[in-house]
DNA sequence: TGTACATCAGTGAACGCGCGTTCACTGATGTAC
DNA sequence: TGTACATCAGTGAACGCGCGTTCACTGATGTAC
């Protein structure tokens, strides 16, 4: 049945600029204008042929969420795979805190927390998302830490996952504004959490 | 020229009335479902009645949020007023967290965070509120110890909030699940920025 | 290599609906004398 | 204490508009023989 997931290299290629216009449209004016229409005239397409590509719109929302939330995983795996990449606590640290220094990136996940607050599917989604996200600098600090137990390292990844998505409301700009006392002060928990001495 | 404001205390409490009806349609489907007349239903009365306290939607929406962040804040006030109430830091943590535990606390400050995104007046109005929250906490730190400077209270009671906000995310239910363990482990982290030795 | 045909890509117009807003109106409440 | 009048509280109907969706249509591209 899906016209959507387009057999042809064409058919891929336009898909993705329709997301991207999407994307485009969601970070400039906000979920609330996101209307098709709107998709249409920033894509360059007519209206009736964005719905060739989806049906409705309830089906654009669940692709744009999925593309931002496997992209964003996607960067996560290819820090966290630190045997291939050489990647210590602070690289993983500088390169989280960079990606959030984008108001962009930060938008889309307060777009998607509100709208998985409300659809279930969307909600879904979003705990996969983490979940996975979790797991990776878990396992990322059990290849750093061979003594960390598989529970204690969940544990401090998910809070490390924690601060790292309170502190991009702040450093984005939404919430507050950054400066270098609180950075520094955020960057020395955030290392504590992600490694140091396995007290207790 | 504020019929909103209401000078009588009918006026004000119907002000109050509808505002509730907001509040709950707002939780229970979402920004995008907060419509004039859902909030006027739910709040029993026309909706020529609404219009009469609210002229206009975005008139609603901000005195919605403003309602919102000042009751968070009469309720951080309240708790880091230490001599007062004999506050300690683990009762500040305790009562934070536990806030946090309501869905629909966090679920209005996700919508909050997705207004303020995209509505200048909005977004100002909630880094206000942060930045309140954050003084008070601030102040709470150096009364519980007093050799702490006023700019190392400041970084650590921004780094403390930027923690509870990314774990009211979790801990809602909305992007993860609760678990003991990472409560412990939370709570041991929020604990070393609210006290402890002042090292460094 | 050419032709027939199916599928893919894209257009354009129309639909019904719910939205925020406007406005004229009525009844209730307060206030001045 | 009563009356006149202004303001407050609340109703009801209508408006124009932009929305998502539907659908018949055309041209481009691929495929079978």
């Amino acid at each position: 049945m899906s016209a959507a997931a387009g057999p042809t290299s064409k058919g891929r290629q336009r898909r993705t600029e329709l997301l991207d216009a999407a994307e485009r449209v969601l970070t400039g004016s906000g979920g609330a204008e996101l209307t098709l229409r709107a998709v249409a005239e920033e894509a360059g397409v007519r209206l009736g042929h964005l719905q060739y590509y989806f049906p409705a719109r309830s089906a654009l929302l669940s692709a744009l969420l999925d593309r931002i939330l496997a992209s964003s995983l996607e960067r996560v795996t290819a820090l966290t795979v630190a045997h291939t990449h050489g990647t210590d606590r602070e690289a993983l640290l500088d390169a989280v805190l960079s990606d959030h220094d984008d108001p962009r990136l930060v938008l889309l996940f307060t777009e998607a927390w509100a709208l998985a607050a409300h659809d279930e599917e969307a909600a879904a989604a979003v705990r996969a998302f983490y979940d996975q996200y979790v797991t990776h600098v878990a396992a990322f600090l059990r290849d750093q830490a061979p003594d960390l137990s598989e529970a204690e390292a969940r544990h401090r990844a998910e809070v490390f996952v924690m601060l790292m998505e309170g502190s991009a409301l702040f450093r984005s700009g939404l919430t507050g504004r950054r400066t270098a006392g609180t950075d520094a002060r955020l960057r020395s928990t955030a290392l504590a959490l992600l490694g140091g001495a396995v007290h207790r």
